[in-house]
DNA sequence: AGCACGCCGACT
DNA sequence: GTCGGCGTGCTC
């Protein structure tokens, strides 16, 4: 007899599969889409069966297989989304996989590969907790029974134990792949959308899943949501859970034994294989992205199961991101319109334009202030930056002083009239004048929110101000705001905004000087979002002020347009300039080494990268983050959207592993 | 990634 | 003498 061979996909940065042999005792166990543990140069490792290998072509020594995991092997659908994973973030078929893999422990494995029936004799108290075919861990999760006891009834014939059969299972199809897009800015509307969601499920009996963007927001919605589904199986995951409430979770996903799942990204991996309602919210905030190997986001992941094993798909946003616009655009995802239940106030907007810098707040501005604190009302100022004073810059033309290495403002210390790279720690000193147009006035730029709140300090002596800034975002919101905030983009939530009369964004100019190409549009969204929530509680007109350099006020009449205008010229341009979403780019990062060894190893994929007819940049040398002082080598690969397998390839060719030597190199995609 | 092996410098 | 730093090679 042959022995039996098999392609296992291991969570490690290598692009190739490893072969094991199957053991006699563990044939029956084994098939396509199995987790297993295996071993891997004396490390033990979980690793996902992705297919049956005919013959050991290398002539390799193979080793076996040491077990395998008591759980259903993933349906054919789910490995295609995982080859969809690594296509999209260029990782290894086992990183992509290792996101479908549940914790496990000798402990409740062994329980999981039992199935419980009710035994031979009658007993009608036991017969009730004892259902036909149930995993024996899930079993034992919800009625509390000990081993011991178990094992008594056993004995007694009033329970039966079987070995759970482990078998192929199939994705239930979730009907023709819908994708739809809504604004629903509102908590209140939020929740009474969730809710209909849900009665739809319940009346044509399928299942759901909402995806939320962190566990605050989670907690916020299932409080409500519990006590209203309140005989609903309800599965609750996120980051926060137990590795074996995580088991346990997982299971229940497995068994089906679910109506609704609410949780974070890590919940859109579990094995629930018969959803076909699906809802996201928020889908660009920062928590929906991985910021690990894959660097995936929810809204792609869904996007794709639905296209691969059908669903509907509510995307439920307040304005939405670029990305969000662009889907809709090429529809991709259809819009659909929501109807505020009832009607707010929407602001004034008024742009206050000022030449040159004297002070943080202009005068309008410190009127306006002036005048809703004597209404009795409530001002926010907005700044963009966290510290003090973050960089020097001149007043006249928009330069601003740049570390060379890093690409990042030098911050202006300026009590020894130095500028000092936050990032590599470079020092240099200022000009007299500046470089740019030999303007005579260089000054310390995009203050702070530690500095605005200080002069504010100053002109309302008598007023208490409070700061909110990164560093309280851990703490709850206070109940009562005072009558003056200064904060960060924290501020710009419905929650706060709510209950304001006066908004009023200082300094807006100092986002349009950034580099970031996407730096303008998340300035329109925070705009829009200003818009829309500011003051929904305020008994008068809420007002928002945009404080602007003179010669920027166009820029800040084009933030006021609805987002169907500003973002189809965004688009254009980044069409005609081959950015995202037109264009993949690729970052090659390398670390480590030196510097000609770094240059080497990316000069090697670029070349091959240009042979293929793909823009490369670079390499190019930047500053290190992870290490103090190391350095790294920059690479830029960009290629149609379209290519991303065959970069792949190539990838995989030149760079199997991503430590060459000694030069490790790290991928980023932007698309 | 992470493990072993190997080659050098500074310690009880 | 050997302990442990890191550079290099390799993993079914």
């Amino acid at each position: 007899m042959v022995d039996r061979l098999i392609s296992v996909a291991l969570p490690v940065p290598l692009y190739h599969n490893f072969s094991y042999l199957v053991p006699p005792f563990l044939q029956e166990e084994v098939h396509r889409g199995s987790l297993v543990k295996v071993e891997l140069k004396n490390r033990s490792l979980l690793g996902w069966v992705v297919a049956e290998d005919e013959k050991n072509e290398k002539n390799i020594p193979l080793k076996p297989i040491v077990g395998v995991a008591p759980i259903f092997p993933l349906s054919s659908l789910e490995i295609s989304l995982a080859h969809r994973i690594q296509e999209l973030w260029f990782c290894s078929l086992g990183e992509a996989l290792s996101l479908f893999t549940p914790p496990l422990a000798k402990r409740w494995e062994e329980d999981a590969s039992f199935r419980v029936y009710p035994g031979a004799r009658r007993d009608p108290d036991i017969e009730e907790i004892a259902p036909a075919g149930v995993n024996l861990f899930l079993f034992r999760e919800k009625t509390g029974l000990s081993r011991d006891k178990i094992r008594r009834l056993v004995k007694k014939g009033i329970m039966a134990l079987e070995r759970e059969k482990i078998e192929p299972v199939s994705w239930f199809s979730g009907g023709e792949p819908q994708v739809y897009w809504q604004s629903i800015p509102f908590f209140k509307d939020r929740v009474s959308f969730i809710t209909n969601f849900c009665q739809r499920l319940k009346t044509e009996g399928k299942k759901g899943m909402v995806i939320f963007p962190d566990f605050a927001t989670l907690d916020r919605y299932y409080k409500i949501l519990a006590t209203q589904l309140d005989c609903w199986h309800l599965i609750k995951y996120d980051s926060r859970l137990s590795s074996k409430k995580r088991f346990f979770a997982y299971k229940l996903a497995e068994a089906g034994d679910y109506q609704l799942i609410l949780g974070t990204r890590l919940a859109l991996f579990l094995p629930a294989r018969e959803v076909s309602y699906y809802l996201i919210l928020d889908p660009a905030d920062r928590g929906h992205f991985s910021d690990q190997v894959p660097g995936y986001d929810s809204l792609r992941i869904l996007e794709e199961r639905v296209k691969l094993g059908g669903g509907r798909l509510e995307i439920v946003g307040s304005v939405p991101s670029l990305e969000e616009f662009y889907l809709m655009d090429s529809r991709k995802v259809s819009h659909k319109d929501f109807f505020p239940s009832q009607e707010v106030a929407r602001p004034e907007v008024k742009i206050v334009t000022y030449r040159a810098k004297k002070r943080v707040l202009t005068l309008p501005v410190q009127q306006a202030i002036s005048q809703t604190l004597s209404q009795g009302g409530r001002a926010f100022i907005w700044v963009q930056k966290t510290g003090y004073s973050s960089a020097l810059g001149c007043r006249d033309c928009g330069f601003y002083y740049v570390c060379p290495r890093c690409e990042v403002a030098f911050r202006y210390h300026i009590e020894d009239h130095r500028l000092i790279c936050p990032w590599c720690g470079l020092v240099q000193l200022p000009d007299a004048v500046c470089p740019q147009c030999g303007g005579a006035w260089l000054e310390a730029w995009g203050e702070g929110v530690e500095r605005v709140w200080e002069t504010v300090s100053k002109i309302f002596s008598r007023v208490s101000i409070l700061r909110m800034d990164r560093e309280e975002r851990k703490r709850e919101l206070p109940l009562v705001f005072p009558s003056i905030v200064v904060g960060t983009s924290l501020l710009l939530q419905e929650e706060v905004l709510s209950k304001g009369d006066l908004l009023v964004m200082v300094s807006v100019e100092s986002w349009l000087s950034l580099t970031d190409f996407r730096a303008r549009e998340k300035l329109y969204g925070q705009v829009q979002k200003a818009r829309l929530f500011l003051g929904t509680e305020s008994k008068t007109t809420p007002r928002l002020f945009l404080q602007i350099k003179e010669e920027k006020e166009k820029e800040a009449e084009r933030l006021l347009a609805p987002w169907w205008v500003f973002y189809r010229e965004e688009l254009e341009k980044r069409e005609s300039l081959g950015y995202p979403p037109y264009s993949v780019m690729l970052y090659l990062i390398g670390e480590g080494g030196n510097r000609k060894k770094r240059q080497v190893v990316l000069t090697k994929i670029g070349e091959e990268c240009k042979g293929e007819g793909w823009k490369v940049m670079g390499p190019f040398p930047s500053a290190g983050l992870r290490k103090r002082g190391s350095l790294r080598d920059e690479m830029v690969i960009i290629f149609p959207p379209r290519e991303r397998k065959k970069v792949l390839e190539t990838l995989s060719r030149t760079l199997d592993g991503r430590k060459i030597g000694n030069v490790q190199v790290f991928l980023k995609v932007d698309q």
